[in-house]
DNA sequence: CAAAAATTCAACCATCCGGTTAAACGTGAC
DNA sequence: GTCACGTTTAACCGGATGGTTGAATTTTTG
């Protein structure tokens, strides 16, 4: 699982490795059809290697399913944490936080729904003690504090912290979990998903914004 | 798959029949584990019958799934019809599908993660017509029309009629999908996903509330 | 009650699937 | 060249899984 082959994959000019090709190719299918749904030769065909080579670089579908999860969640709690951890209003953080995420997740629309129904599942129970330590770490419990602060100072109307947050969440995320739902009750009538998200993290914002005046 | 046994299941005061039974077992395993992570012998396990009855009442695992999966639609999309086809302001139409879906996932916490996942494989394909043709009916668009009127009158501010319907269902059905992150981040201070949810309906009236005023 | 129909079960089958093996291939070091 | 090492492949293995069968049992019907 360590040394870069420079084998006959010679693009010129990018050489990716079969290391690469295969975590590649298993992001792609898991995201896609979650672990159990997923094959191992079909990932083996999406990196265009034997089945074999799977087991080579990575000792079992679990193990390679541990790597993208891993990947995929650390990608997730960080953002969070540091949109609630700079020296900004509370405005200006839920800002940063909407916008942020949904940058992400417009390169990676699967990730919400990947990784909420494989933490549903026994398989992503493994990640939950990583998952903790990346959201209960000080920067949440400030923000709470702040939120409280600034109600009471009057910049915002007073309001329950966690549920801003979660609503907040909510409407950035909730779209890119419901998009196959969304997709089927507008494509009649010629409304496109990117559509409909071109102009999201502005409009949350803005309801946000309005529902916080004091 | 029609008579009503009455078997060796006789328990004085409900005789269940064995197809209820079954569906009763299928219904909870597909829930939690998704069409591909459903093994047959675990809901005959959880029906506490043979594996061979399940193929004798429904031929397939695919048939057996179908019949969950669509029953499963069928709660959802009426309920927003229902909710948005009354007489009532926009403001009043939004409250009652506010309460009317999260009384819906109280008894059903699993529905939506179950529908869109399943949706967003080929599984849930073949459901698509039905859900296309329950969700655009002439309720939705007048519901739209109604929020561009309300807007113009000065009853509610202008707003995006998608937009405000995104955020509704987002701020609704969102917890739900992301329970396994939500329980996560807060067991270990003390907070259970029950004590979130509690005013959950009144919260989410009072913060779209506040952010529709002209 | 007896024949017919519906229901239940244990055992079995074929296929799929994750994983293994052993041999072949390529490449860099000497 | 050739030895050693990392890499690749085809063939194979055993268990899990969806599905089948035929006989036994129970319920319904005349």
């Amino acid at each position: 699982m360590s040394n870069a082959p420079t084998a006959k994959t010679d693009l010129p000019p990018e050489k990716i490795s079969t290391e690469e090709k295969i975590l590649l190719a298993a992001k792609d299918v898991f995201m896609r059809k979650g672990y159990a749904g997923t094959r191992m030769q079909e990932v083996a065909d999406a990196a265009g290697i034997n089945k074999a080579m799977l087991h080579y670089y990575f000792r079992s579908k679990e193990k390679l399913f541990r790597v993208i999860l891993t990947e995929a969640t650390e990608i997730i709690a960080p953002m969070l944490v540091r949109a609630i951890s700079s020296e900004k209003s509370v405005m200006d953080k839920i800002e940063d936080l909407v916008r942020g995420y949904i940058a992400i997740l417009k390169e990676r629309p699967y990730l919400p729904l990947f990784v909420v129904h494989e933490l549903s599942q026994n398989q992503g129970a493994f990640m939950r003690e990583t998952l903790q330590k990346d959201t209960q770490q000080p920067a949440m419990l400030g923000f709470i504090q702040q939120v409280i602060e600034e109600g009471e100072a009057g910049t915002i109307r007073k309001v329950n912290p966690l549920t801003l947050v979660m609503n907040t969440m909510s409407m950035v995320v909730f779209p890119y979990v419901a998009r196959p739902m969304i997709e089927v009750m507008t494509d009649t009538q010629g409304i496109t998903f990117d559509m409909l998200m071109a102009d999201r993290a502005e409009e949350i914002i803005d309801f946000i914004h309005r529902s916080l005046q004091p």
